[in-house]
RNA sequence: GUCUCCAUAGCUCAGCUGGAUAGAGCACACGCCUUCUAAGCGUGCGGUCGUAGGUUCGAAUCCUACUGGGGACGCCA
């Protein structure tokens, strides 16, 4: 538990003993008390709104109450200064100006831990994200995805999960022969000839590459094999060719998997079989027109689903629910699976397959990203594969700079839609928001520069002499951090980490204005002030590495 | 047609499990560099929180209907 953490629960006890003391409620009622930072710090560092949610329990109206409780409130030996009456019947606590100094300390002495807490008390959790078809370049929405997913995992493994980050390979299929074949056409046009694009086929320029590279590396071979030899041929060095550019790609992005799981191999091991088979034991499964059938509407699918086509072949949900069974096995307590709204409409059946084997339906927990709609020239543009002119991950980084898209990505709730104004991102790219918080950082880095060439060195004795107003905005900011990182794993929301970091930017740009650090003739304040910004610098740099940005010392 | 997500300032978006006078950036207007980085700071302008009901001490937030937009409704993946 962390101080702010620490001083809230002693807060909210020192509260429950007084509504007690009181007899406003029954002696052994839970009474749940919420603390919250007000807007306006008039109102206090904290206040609560538990005298109003106690009036149907007490029968008195909300002032009353709060005057009941201030009556029978005892804040010796807590960090409480003082409790006020306010509105229509909020109290607000103000807290004791020393301990803000423990921030400083805290965030100073843990460095790079600063802010990591075990709010998830070590729940396992598996995060699958991105998961592109390995047919094609990563194109904006993967971009997104792949921001999202990645920040959140940072972010829960800074509060306490045990977080595992997977990308489902999806090898098998109809769109990887699609992909064999598209490639044949490509290596043949490679090599001059005529060759027509299967109906289905990719597009993509990403295809033409890597027949090219095929072309240059075996020539006119592949063309004496058989048709047969030729299409494993092309699956194979496709798949092969793909996943590297696509490894190559995310990493590129700062996106690191700890697994990388083939669908083909759910079918080399057996697991779909088991899958089927447990499914078929729970009583789940039955045959109609030729097919095999999932009951799903037993567990509030809209209809049933297909497990088995009557060529014979599975669908795309039969191997999918042997990897989420798998998943399972694997002992994660919890599964989140971060999916475009595109596939939002997957959702209950998937989860309907978890309730089916025997799992709790919260188990699997999905995430859905909304659309980007991309603008360019003041136009909507359309995002497709099979069209080859997507904008594509890697081209967007070119442009717009990685620490850019990736801040703009994070910075924007998952789940509300999302435009892109390509011109905008490019031409404005000095003045995207993430420049704001790096510049933050780098004037710090610049200070302490300057600090260590005049003598001064950063200390924590003199901390009470941080006590004008835009040193006690800082330290409330920074004190938060833990707490955010805990809310935001709690909630999945990678974005308030983003917003954190325009507060806090911006609570140390006023203060920068408003007071010099450098001060020969204060050492002591000086000093203090440089174990301040100290602690600014490390919630920065931490709180920009868990959304993947970059802190530079410069600018 | 059914399901689902969304609708907050001119634009892009926040708004924490319902709370006090709804915030930020961009844009616009005006100030601030002989002083640690002006990619900054300050002041101002800008809102029937899509519409109409409901729930309650209190609603941008929860419920219902409607309007408008995205997405999904396949023995594709």
């Amino acid at each position: 538990m962390n101080a702010v953490e620490q001083l809230q629960q002693s807060i909210k006890d020192t509260l429950k003993a007084a509504i007690n003391q009181a007899g406003l409620v029954e002696a052994d009622t839970e009474v749940n008390i919420h603390l919250e930072t007000p807007k306006d710090k008039a109102n206090g560092d904290f206040a609560t709104n538990v005298a109003m949610q106690l009036t149907k329990l007490a029968k008195k109206p909300p002032r009353a109450i709060a005057e009941s409780i201030l009556e029978n409130v005892n804040t010796e030996g807590t960090d409480i200064e003082k409790i006020e009456i306010a509105g229509p019947g909020f109290l607000n606590i103000t807290v004791r100006k020393d301990f803000l100094a423990g921030v400083v300390k805290a965030a100073f002495e843990q460095g790079e831990n600063y802010g990591r807490s075990t709010a998830g008390a070590g729940e396992k959790v598996q995060v699958e994200f991105v998961s592109a078809n390995p047919t094609g370049d990563l194109h904006l929405g993967h971009a997104r995805g792949a921001s999202v997913g990645d920040s959140l995992c940072n972010v829960m493994d800074f509060a306490g999960f045990d977080v595992s980050r997977e990308y489902y390979i999806n090898d098998a299929g109809n769109q990887i022969n699609n992909l064999a074949y598209s490639l044949e056409a490509r290596y043949k046009q490679a090599l001059g000839m005529d060759a027509e694009m299967p109906e289905d086929g990719y597009h993509g320029p990403d295809i033409i590459a890597i027949a090219g590279k095929l072309a240059e590396e075996f020539g006119a071979s592949i063309l004496d094999k058989t048709e047969e030899e030729r299409f494993k041929f092309f699956r194979e060095h496709g798949l092969k060719l793909e996943l590297a550019k696509l490894q190559n790609d995310l990493k590129n992005f700062r996106v690191e998997f700890d697994v990388w799981y083939s669908e083909t191999s759910l079918y080399e091991n057996g697991k779909i079989d088991v899958a089927l088979e447990k499914l078929k034991s729970n009583g789940h499964v039955f045959d109609e027109e030729g097919a095999t059938w999932f009951r799903s509407t037993t567990f509030g699918d809209d209809k049933d689903r297909v497990l088995i086509k009557n060529d014979g072949s599975f669908t795309y949900l039969t191997p999918d629910i042997a990897y989420h069974e798998d998943k399972l096995r694997r002992g994660f307590d919890k599964l989140i699976n971060i999916w475009g709204a595109d596939h939002h409409g997957y959702i209950p059946r998937m989860k309907a397959a978890i309730e089916a084997l025997g799992y709790e339906r919260e188990t699997l927990e999905v995430e859905v990203i909304q659309m980007v709609q991309l603008y360019k020239n003041g136009e909507k543009f359309k995002m497709s594969k099979r069209t080859g002119n997507a904008v594509t991950m890697r081209e967007l980084v070119e442009e717009v700079g990685l620490d850019a898209v990736r801040y703009f990505f994070v910075k924007t709730a998952g789940d509300s839609h999302m435009d892109f104004d390509l011109d905008l991102a490019v031409s404005q790219s000095n003045e995207n928001p993430v420049y704001y918080a790096q510049y933050a950082h780098a004037r710090i880095s610049s200070i302490l520069r300057a600090a260590s060439e005049q003598g001064f060195e950063a200390s924590l004795e003199n901390l009470n002499l941080l006590v004008a107003e835009k040193e006690e905005d800082v330290l409330k900011k920074v004190g938060a951090f833990p707490q955010i990182v805990a809310d935001a794993a709690k909630h999945r929301t990678p974005h308030r980490i983003a917003n954190y970091i325009q507060d806090l930017a911006a609570a140390f740009h006023s203060f920068y204005n408003a007071e010099k650090v450098l001060n020969q003739d204060n050492k002591e304040l000086t000093e203090a002030r440089l174990a301040l910004i100290t602690a600014v610098k490390t919630t920065l740099a931490n709180a920009l590495k868990l959304i993947g940005v970059s802190a530079p010392e410069k600018m």
